[in-house]
DNA sequence: CCATGTGTATCAGTACAGCAATACACATGG
DNA sequence: CCATGTGTATTGCTGTACTGATACACATGG
């Protein structure tokens, strides 16, 4: 796995730290990230985002403590096999079950009809 | 419009008084707060949610520098009318713009198909 | 063995949310 | 006029979260 493939926004209130374990756990969810490959290294990851190592070391001690990566002192954090019922689908739309539950109260809040707010989503997805 | 229709998540990263405010635009832009009505007092709301006045003072504050609403001295706080063109569905559906793009990157970074996405926001908008 | 690569423990600084208490300015209504 | 209702400025304090600088422990490979 690269660096890059972070997806960081140091602006957002969101914690950097968060933001990388979510995208983790997402990622190895999603099978994008396989069964013993090694996460770039925090000094890696702290270079080409320009934040503090310790700051990715946090991410993936806590990444560690949920049982998504495990330490192999001296080469890095490899990633674990997941058990079967965890990359099911419906486990894996259930982790987007708070994101969808907000949109949705937000746009019962604007009295946005259901069809547009769809239709937009619809085109996202598609890209 | 009565305290209790505002929903307060305490326990959230998110900051209160940021809350109220984003609440109060998705209320006013949708129309379930029209022209004239008067928000509930500091008071009222900071009773009705043990919470702090000074907070929803704060985010009071902050409805009127955005031209929300505007203060009524002794009287309260007034919503002001809005623009059509910040009534049209575009715009209330730009409002919702961030919420749809994060759901769509994390969708992806799942690996989820479109279909079952949004059919489960099918089902929460319905309700 | 030692240079180099891992991750991380430790400590400190910065920022800010939230709470509390007080006092104030203003308008309304008896 | 004054009691009561608005919102707000001010000050201080506490707790917590995030980030960062430094130094360290450990494993690998030449």
């Amino acid at each position: 796995m690269d660096a890059s493939l972070l997806n960081i926004q140091p602006t957002t209130s969101e914690p950097i730290y968060r933001q990388i374990v979510e995208q983790l756990r997402r990622l190895i969810a999603g099978g994008q990230l396989e069964h013993g490959e090694l996460l770039p290294s925090v000094r890696d990851v702290a270079g080409f985002h320009a934040i503090n190592p310790m700051t990715v070391s946090r991410a993936y001690g806590i990444a560690e403590s949920e049982g998504l990566v495990e330490r192999l002192r001296g080469k890095g954090m490899a990633v674990i096999a997941m058990r079967k019922a965890e990359q099911s689908e419906s486990h894996r739309l259930a982790l987007l079950e708070p994101q969808l539950q907000a949109l949705a109260r937000h746009a019962n809040e604007l009295e946005l009809p259901a069809a547009p707010v769809l239709r937009r989503l619809t085109k996202l997805l598609g890209e």
